[in-house]
DNA sequence: ATGGTAGCGTTGCTA
């Protein structure tokens, strides 16, 4: 099973590059964050075209908004909310076979890492505390669970550009990685990207729209993450980022992240 | 130290 997750940054306005990253990696599961579409208007059709029968999403006007493609049965779909919000951040599938994925869009937490100061970044630490909570009840090694999404944290020194710079940046500061690592140690998880690239190698899954040429020093942060339960590590086959996307035509701020299981 | 771009949906909010 091919999965892959992607924060999209819009879907009705990228429909021609998910065409395109359907038609270069054709995954079997896609999840997607930032659809920023309400439910009503949610391009169902065009996602069925691409061969994707099995479509859950929970989106709203303007933000946020998540979503599930799947060439594989959909059995059951949870949309889930935390901090007592509702904003479209987590939707759940259970896929014929057994296997729950779980697609994620945590809050970026705005700028400033107070959280005396800033509301969003309180919020952002309070979404991954609860979601901690909640996953260290329900969630057991032996289950087969994939979280998959754009966690808005980089955990490692060499998921960013510099970790020096960005120890007092919202997604890299010290209070952050140890919250998302509290979360995946609950259970725990296996981060299935670093499985298989070693943690002194550098890696990005996102660039930021406020730079000139993106390339041009290559100011990237791994915000995108997929995740395993120990259940399902074993069947772990491969990963790729796909940093090629980011040059595409209009592209998102953010790129596909694929993960290859033998389930 | 600062400001830079993008999307939604119309004016400022969010990232």
């Amino acid at each position: 099973m091919r999965l892959v997750t992607w924060n999209i940054n819009s879907i009705r306005l990228r429909i021609d590059l998910l065409r395109q990253l359907d038609a270069v990696m054709a995954p079997d599961v896609l999840c997607l964050q930032e659809i920023k579409v309400d439910d009503p208007l949610f391009p169902l059709a065009e996602c069925r075209a691409m061969g994707f029968d099995h479509v859950a999403f929970h989106g709203m006007k303007g933000y946020n908004g998540v979503a599930v493609l799947s060439r594989r049965p959909i059995e059951a779909e949870r949309r889930l909310s935390w901090c007592d919000r509702d904003d479209r951040r987590h939707l759940a599938v259970r896929l014929a076979g057994g296997v729950e994925v779980h697609c994620l869009y945590v809050p970026a937490g705005g700028d400033i890492p107070d959280p005396d100061i800033n509301a969003k970044f309180a919020h952002k630490l309070d979404f991954v505390r609860q979601i901690t909570d909640w996953y260290a009840a329900e969630v057991r090694p032996e289950d087969k669970v994939i979280l998959a999404g754009d966690f808005n944290i980089a955990p490692l020194p060499t998921d960013v550009w510099s970790h020096r710079q960005l120890l007092s940046v919202v997604s890299h500061t010290p209070v952050e990685v140890e919250l998302l690592n509290r979360w995946q140690a609950a259970v725990p998880f296996v981060d299935a990207v670093r499985h298989f690239v070693p943690p002194e190698e550098k890696l990005f899954t996102w660039w930021s729209y406020r730079s000139a040429d993106w390339q041009a020093n290559d100011r990237g942060r791994r915000l995108d993450h997929v995740w395993v339960t120990p259940a399902l590590a074993p069947a772990l086959r491969a990963t790729l980022v796909a940093r090629e996307a980011r040059s595409w035509l209009r592209p998102s701020d953010h790129v596909p992240v694929m993960v290859d299981l033998d389930i």
